[in-house]
DNA sequence: GCCAACGTTGGC
DNA sequence: GCCAACGTTGGC
């Protein structure tokens, strides 16, 4: 049986909330905390081995940082029965929870450092629908083909 | 701080 | 089911 290619993603973090340094220093980290349903669909079709850019948003400037791969999916994000969490969700149930997640390991940060501003002035919105105005999807898929014209602008991993 | 682009909620 | 009001994300 052949392997199935990698799909691509990108997943918005906060820095001041949850940066690629955190991650570098965790190794791994569980992606819980998504409360919208379409970005939850994605995150429910990604697959093990699966590569995703890491995107520092709500900050001066915004961008790809670096990469990770998915390395478990399908789990349940616990943070919905937590009523200490902000992300606590009073309606989810145990025995049919809303909410999940994936575990997304630490690949690198790149050499360079790609901003909003040139991805935008480099992909259409039809490209990359990250550069679509007003976009608030937290998770974002990305074509093979993006990917790959991304990492080339991007250099190399550093570990 | 402003605002665009949604998603969610709740009255009817 | 419609839609107005409200909330959130996130760039600028």
């Amino acid at each position: 049986m052949a392997q199935h290619e990698p799909s691509y993603w990108l997943m918005k973090s906060e820095p001041d909330v949850y940066s690629i340094d955190d991650l570098k220093n965790e190794k791994v980290t569980l992606w819980d905390g998504i409360r919208n349903y379409q970005a939850r669909n994605f995150m429910r079709s990604m697959r093990i081995g699966d590569q995703a850019f890491f995107y520092h948003s709500n900050c001066k400037p915004p961008g790809i940082i670096g990469l990770m791969e998915i390395i478990q999916t399908k789990l349940i994000d616990p943070t919905q029965f937590d009523q200490q969490s902000k992300y606590y969700d009073k309606k989810s149930k145990k025995d049919s929870p809303r909410w999940d997640c994936v575990k997304a390991k630490y690949i690198g940060k790149f050499e360079n450092f790609l901003s909003l501003q040139e991805i935008a002035s480099q992909y259409t919105s039809e490209d990359l629908t990250l550069v679509r105005k007003g976009n608030r999807l937290s998770i974002i898929p990305i074509s093979p083909a993006i990917a790959k014209s991304l990492k080339i602008k991007l250099g190399n991993l550093k570990h």
